[in-house]
DNA sequence: TCAATTTAGTTCCAAATGGAACTTGACGCT
DNA sequence: AGCGTCAAGTTCCATTTGGAACTAAATTGA
């Protein structure tokens, strides 16, 4: 199934295989499309993204907002729904919704915050480290299958390349500005 | 996979600025995760979405899958509604209403294909043309500011390794498996 | 020190969403 | 040809979503 990293002759071979299999669209958004970045991140987000919140909505009852709070606790323990806010970019009321449902159904717990008292720190329950904990390997697997074209430097350099662009966003701009405001 | 911080021994005090501006958790999800893909994915594609859709929701009355559909048959003529769905990953209803709605609108126009009755040929009305020529740049320039930290070398192996995903992305799985499913 | 503003989280409700069933046409297969 | 299955697109409807307004606490600043 997986296989090892394939030489160029070899990849040849199987891309032309491979692009067969895409749909002409997708074809034209890889190579006829000036946003290509855009299209590569939302195409490979959601055929990571999908089989994954599928699985978990199936397996545990959980929606896809419900895991993301699940998922942030459970990576870092004591978070606020502010952290889970700015980092995964869902609405507010959302996340509130989806934490009350994870309270609801003891996978979350959680004590208001000493040091500011509108806040409260969220830990899992053993019966939410116990999805955690079966879940990631999932995840980790997919991930790994997807990966299984790359090889271990590519990999790397897709990680730190990635990388480097989280890090510079900060400075990136939160709106579109259609013209510069005149100085 | 676990992956230590990127080396970047030059621009050190301008990645601590930055790194400040990012919240606790989003530096967990970068260095303590082990599905970093998933996460460098999901955030950078939510920093080009969010500001692109809003803008455009806002400049023309469009939302997502609307404009989904518009662009696509911008980038190629003739197109059929199966086409965006697989290459965008909308449910094929939601696809449908959107493009009903460009058609109301006269921004799509559409006549059935002689080949397959079923199906119809979308193209865009030179009102429709006018909005993806006006918006091209813009999402042109979001991407070029999001690339800005990165050289031109980089960009290019940025390009072409998500290149390599996508081309191999028909071989993956649709489905999460728990345990093999014997031979 | 105390109004004025901002922030964390919740609630409300109109609108968007997406699974499932449906319609119509295409494509086997015998 | 005739029958069963599949595919493109639409419709139905229960559920989810997210903007906006809200409460209460923190912070600013004069």
């Amino acid at each position: 199934m997986r296989r090892a990293p394939t030489a160029l002759s070899r990849l040849d071979s199987e891309r032309e295989a491979a692009l067969r299999d895409l749909d002409p669209l997708t074809i034209a958004k890889l190579w006829d499309n000036p946003c290509w970045l855009s299209f590569r991140l939302n195409f490979i987000a959601f055929r990571f993204n999908d089989p994954v919140y599928r699985w978990i909505e199936t397996r545990y009852g959980l929606v896809r907002p419900e895991f993301v709070a699940l998922y942030a606790v459970g990576l870092k323990d004591g978070v606020a729904a502010k952290n889970i806010v700015s980092s995964s970019g869902l609405p507010k009321n959302t996340l509130s919704r989806a934490i009350q449902k994870l309270l609801q159904r003891r996978l979350l717990k959680r004590e208001t915050d000493r040091d500011d008292l509108r806040s409260y720190v969220l830990r899992l329950t053993s019966a939410g480290r116990a999805i955690f904990d079966e879940t990631m390997p999932l995840m980790v697997q997919q991930q790994t299958t997807m990966l299984g074209g790359l090889t271990e430097a590519e990999q790397r350099q897709l990680c730190e390349l990635m990388d480097k662009l989280v890090i510079a966003s900060p400075t990136w701009p939160n709106d579109l500005e259609q013209e510069g405001i005149s100085t």
